[in-house]
RNA sequence: GCGCCCGUAGCUCAGGUGGAUAGAGUGUCGGCCUCCGAAGCCGAAGGUCACAGGUUCAAGUCCUGUCGGGCGCGCCA
């Protein structure tokens, strides 16, 4: 298209080529012409027509034409349509790698993971498995909240209610619910009680010193706040290990390198005893200007120097030129100083891309934070509980043939996936009213859905004695279409397109919309297409669509990091 | 007070770079199992795109203002 524009005189235009608004008329439209036309002050209609002779695209389309205000609409052949899903690759690699660096999920110490923490660690997980999917290289990067004040509120309410406990290797320190408690009635009294809040910086600066006994109760609840949060990785099917882990702490010996970096380009300046840099642009309440606090006026370091020296990492240690957060919109103006002080200080250079995707708060129906009946945020434990529980109920009474331990697989998968996929569908940004009965009423767009056309697939390929892999080696020659069997075919051949544009705009919601999209155009073909009972030919051609479907649909989820079934 | 985000069908949400008739799901109503799994498919009804201006051949989309909601704004993260 854009060869076309060339010899049409036109250089450096943007044919501006997306899928058709209108299935009845074409596959693919070209705006582009119109604006150019516009600007040349030539009919854009005949502007578009001579586009089109000079477009030589006789071998893949079957239907070129010009139509409404100067829209280019090529319609494919479905020759071209039914030779691209018989070759081998389904996804290109990108010859042009970049390094990612994702950073996500990121609980803190002392706490449980709660759903505060489940968009960011689902889609941040999600994206990660997208690019590796692209040929891209991902670093995943988990940055535990294991070195701030939270930590120093939980140390100074142990050991004002249990001194002993702050000393000895107690059993109690390693049982987090212990721990939440502990940290919940501290955090709680350090806004009010000014003795006690002392207390609290005092234990972060003993910390941050490297006091012994305060190490080792740091390295006990840190442990045990790791290994709960292992156990839900396992259960969420979330690729995070160990190996991902550079908490805030790991920054600590940066610190005082970063803060000089700083000063000794006279950007770092006192202000009320604190260290602080001025990053032009950002105001405070009365209109001043607005700081970014790099050291406090006792001496301890804030997360906006360990993020910055996360940068420095990011970019000069582990070579990223593309770095990706996942965190809550609440970080926004956090992210926008962070990224204006990096680069500043050229802890990251030009080349590199800085990008904040911030999302919405997880909410009830009724718009408010989404609370467990205790009053606090819903620990992931218990969501995950009750998704398997909701499932139980629905699947129990569907499935009675399956084997109890099949059933219970197919009851976490489906749990797992729903909530995942919910979550996905969704725009960034917005808030996320969660909502049981929607996620798991399994009609519609929801995880339940797209597993079950797996299973479908899966049971219909059975049938004939086959498995994905070898329905989609069959040969077979094209056959007279119905309008189901070509939509399947178009969709399928979109895979790459959304894959592309889901890494380059960093929107998860367009994989699971093209997915959504692509399973109503299987379950559409499968309803209206006998397989079984045609005829060789047909039967086979059939047979091999429908693998195609189903290898596209498991890929397509395994990059949302949701598995399927084969049985559900 | 200043800044950022949001407002689309009863409800939950899509609407790529401004393009053709604003789309799904759900709910409501009506069809389809002698037929590969009815967790499905087919159809109907449902809209002042918060409001008012502006730019444009063309605005849900861009600009300005108003109203309504959420969030942020120095020693927490």
């Amino acid at each position: 298209m854009r060869d076309a524009f060339v010899a049409t005189g036109i250089e450096e235009a943007d044919p501006v080529l997306t899928n058709s608004r209108r299935a009845d008329l074409a596959d693919y439209q070209a705006n582009g012409g119109i604006g150019i036309a516009k600007r040349q002050r030539v009919a854009p209609r005949i502007l578009a027509q001579s586009v089109v002779e000079n477009l030589a695209i006789e071998d893949i389309a079957c239907e070129v034409n010009v139509a409404g205000p100067g829209f280019i609409n090529i319609r494919l052949s479905n020759d071209f349509l039914w030779r691209k899903l018989s070759d081998a690759i389904s996804l290109e690699r990108t010859d042009h790698p970049d390094v990612v660096v994702i950073d996500y999920s990121s609980p803190n110490l002392a706490k449980e993971m709660h759903v505060g923490h489940l968009r960011s660690t689902v889609i941040g997980d999600a994206m990660a498995r997208i690019f590796e999917a692209l040929g891209h290289k991902v670093v995943r990067q988990n940055h535990v909240g294991d070195w701030g004040t939270p930590f120093g509120q939980l140390v100074a309410q142990i050991r004002e209610v249990s001194p002993e406990l702050a000393n000895a290797e107690d059993p109690k320190l390693r049982d987090l619910r212990v721990l939440v408690e502990h940290y919940r009635t501290g955090s709680e009294k350090y806004a009010g009680d000014k003795t006690f809040a002392d207390a609290a910086r005092e234990a972060v600066v003993q910390l941050q010193r490297g006091e012994p006994k305060t190490r080792a109760l740091w390295r006990q609840v840190r442990e045990a706040s790791l290994e709960s949060m292992r156990d839900l990785y396992r259960r969420l099917d979330i690729r995070l290990t160990d190996d991902d882990i550079r908490g805030e702490s790991s920054y600590h010996d940066d610190l005082p390198s970063i803060i000089e970096a700083l000063r000794s380009q006279g950007l770092a300046t006192e202000s009320d005893g604190a260290l602080c840099v001025f990053p032009e642009g950002f105001k405070g309440k009365d209109g001043s200007p607005l700081p970014m606090l790099l050291q406090k006026s006792d001496g301890g370091y804030l997360y906006h120097t360990t993020d910055l020296a996360a940068v420095r990492y990011r970019t000069s240690g582990l070579g990223g030129n593309r770095l990706l957060y996942f965190t809550d919109a609440r970080q926004i103006q956090h992210f926008e100083m962070l990224f204006a002080v990096s680069r500043l200080a050229g802890l990251a250079p030009d080349g590199c891309s800085l990008e904040h995707h911030p999302f919405g708060s997880v909410t009830d129906k009724q718009g408010r934070p989404f609370k467990s009946r205790t009053g606090y945020a819903v620990p992931l434990s218990e969501l995950l509980d009750e998704a398997e529980s909701r499932t139980r109920r629905v699947i129990a009474p569907k499935r009675r043939d399956l084997g109890a331990t099949e059933a219970e697989h197919v009851i976490r998968t489906v749990a797992v996936g729903a909530i995942k996929y919910a979550l996905l569908s969704k725009n960034l940004g917005q808030n996320y009213v969660f909502d049981w009965d929607a996620m798991l009423s399994l009609e519609g767009n929801t995880a339940p859905y797209l597993l079950y056309a797996c299973s479908r697939i899966r049971s219909v390929l059975a049938r004939a004695g086959m498995d994905v892999e070898g329905a989609r080696k069959l040969s077979a020659g094209l056959w007279a279409w119905t309008g189901q069997e070509r939509a399947l075919a178009l969709e399928l051949l979109r895979c790459q397109e959304t894959l592309d544009q889901v890494a380059t705009d960093v929107r998860p919601h367009f994989l699971c919309n093209y997915l959504y999209e692509l399973t109503s155009k299987f379950m559409r073909f499968y309803e209206h297409c006998p397989i079984l009972g045609s005829s060789s030919d047909v039967r086979n051609g059939r047979l091999k669509l429908a693998a195609n479907a189903a290898q596209t649909l498991e890929s397509g989820l395994g990059c949302l990091g949701i598995s399927t079934v084969p049985r559900m």
